[in-house]
DNA sequence: ACCCTGCCTGCAAGCGCTTTCATTCCAGCC
DNA sequence: GGCTGGAATGAAAGCGCTTGCAGGCAGGGT
């Protein structure tokens, strides 16, 4: 097969069409301000040459590069690997494509991605959560980005932003265990200094025990990063560092996943002696017996919007500042009572 | 604060820093080219402005976008995430970005997306599997746009890939299972209408029996979507369909664990009296007790290495046109020898 | 002192598309 | 039939950057 020659210009299709360049042009991207006829000849051409466009050059003229720039948190990470999806499918239904660049929860990698997605024309981006480097939202502002802010929401409303409140989410969870009689509580927790919501998640956890005259001491409350095998080794750690708790709250699934495991092993009965609540809602969560209690986060829906709000935004759309989603607690067969004291 | 001028481009840094517009362009991208008391002018210049290079520009004048573009099924698929944080770790390391589209296993949406990075100006691609639209390749081979295919190799050596055999593996673990002394087995494969690896996969357990004389009724063979709830699912069918057997290979570890649960659920001993192996090696595969014997693949090595590769291309270096990765098989507790004959 | 070499720098021509503005076309009307 | 006005088309000026080419300058050889 010879060598075609390199991939056609719009010029060559104009050519090919017996128009200009100008009518070629348009009878592509703004088929109504062209003749019937003219633009089938125009489109006969492109398909006939396999004309694609030049989204460089296009995104050169129109200053709109129909690309939406994300900065996640690691993607491996499944709740986060869901939104990802979700807001690909979003994008790309509207003719947009995602720009994605994930991190190890460091915010300097943010502002590093940040400021590369939005060299490569980002037209808005989404952020996860509220920590960030405050240059971070200064690139954003210079280049006038619009963006959204996931999973969390911004009280002071300043900065657009769906999510839900992970504090409150928090509080129900550990209402839920207060009011099954657990008064002994430890929490795994997430990391707190880089990570707003595991931060929010503890003081959540604080609040509700305060509320109730509940203590949570230091030596209940492990933090360590998101996995299952750090949450048998936190649960093991909390066993031997402050024994006699009769309930945990993982900082998000797998940390709880991996306290029940850990239980398992150790004959621990769950619910009977141990009661175990986690936070995400992963499909593992349901699947296990006795399922997870934990708190369903609305991970493919908080994708699915954060697209549609940033595309709404785009095409000069009001959105309000803030979208609240719900994030249910869903009781399961890991909590229950705790035992009778002996 | 008075709205500053809006971005600053590259004239201005050039204006600001007395000199003109190529020697700025130069000092900024080719540093060598340019005396190093210029070269700090124009730095500081740009930081004092706040410069960000407009990167569709600067695409259209070297026809490099610095961007790769990723194909991938179902992103939320875990062993997917991984391999997704990896490659956009690796390209980020070397100031590439990643454009990312997922799909469900839907080749004419693969080739959509496929049109829409070459659009967007990708320098390469990442695509998974051997199974696409004939269209798919030959946009890329028109726009001249290298790619990698990743997890399977194509044996013809036509194109780049990077992956392992899913056949070899999964004769692996099928004779590890018939070295154990099971005969009656069962599979719950993924989808091998679109998507090679699971085909693949299927017939290295049909290569492995027939190898050994061991036949595989068509009844012992479900197929559905990987996700715990279908691996339950399946499992169920199975053993209303055909029961007898004693141990069952799923086509990936969320579908074995589905049926692992299932059979906790049901108060089938495993091993004792139903061996259970996966594909894949998720974190929660090691975690479980017993633990999943399954096969280890490589994702984040995958997600790593083809981007490695698809860099080093671009850099005009010549590398293999295959890569095989191991993936060996991971004995853990799930298998062992069937129950005695009663 | 002159020429040549080599290093820096500047000029200007694109890269491929969109879009403003001017021009042409054509239907309809008096 | 000439005129009018709106619709369709075309010419050309960018969008912001890179880069081939040429000019300028300093230093070394003769």
């Amino acid at each position: 097969m010879p060598r075609s020659a390199p991939n056609p210009r719009l010029a060559d299709v104009a050519r090919a069409a017996g128009v200009s360049l100008a009518t070629a042009s348009r009878a592509l991207s703004e088929p109504g301000m062209v003749r019937d006829d003219t633009r089938g000849r125009v489109e006969e051409a492109a398909a006939m040459l396999g004309y694609v466009p030049h989204g460089a050059a296009r995104a050169l003229a129109t200053r709109r590069t129909r690309t939406i720039g994300a900065v996640f948190p690691p993607v491996d990470n499944p709740i986060f690997a869901g939104a990802t999806h979700a807001l690909a499918q979003e994008l790309a239904a509207a003719g947009y494509t995602l720009l994605l660049a994930s991190h190890d929860y460091d915010l300097d990698a943010e502002l590093a991605a940040t400021r590369a997605l939005v060299e490569r024309g980002a037209d808005g981006m989404v952020l996860v959560g509220l920590d960030h480097r405050p240059e971070t939202l200064a690139v954003l502002e210079r280049a006038e980005v619009p963006w959204e802010i996931t999973w969390s929401l911004d009280d002071s409303a300043r900065q657009h932003c769906i999510g839900f409140s992970h504090r409150g989410a928090s509080i129900r969870v550990t209402q839920h265990l207060l009011d099954l009689g657990h008064r002994e509580i430890a929490v795994i927790a997430g990391d707190t200094r880089r990570n707003d919501r595991a931060r929010e998640r503890l003081a959540g956890v604080r609040d509700a025990l305060a509320a109730r005259g509940v203590k949570l001491p230091a030596k209940r409350v492990v933090e360590t990063d998101f996995s299952v095998a750090n949450g048998r080794a936190a649960f093991a750690k909390l066993l031997e560092r402050a024994p006699g708790f009769t309930a945990v709250i993982g900082g998000n699934d797998p940390l709880a996943i991996g306290a029940l495991f850990e239980c398992r092993d150790r004959g621990i009965d769950v619910p009977g002696r141990m009661s175990i609540a986690g936070f995400d809602d992963i499909e593992l969560a349901g699947e296990l017996s006795p399922g997870l209690t934990t708190v369903r986060v609305p991970s493919a829906e908080i994708g699915h919007e954060a697209g549609r709000r940033l595309l709404a935004r785009l095409a000069g759309k009001v959105v309000p500042t803030m979208r609240e989603l719900p994030a249910p607690l869903v009781v399961r067969g890991t909590t229950g009572p705790p035992p009778a004291k002996p």
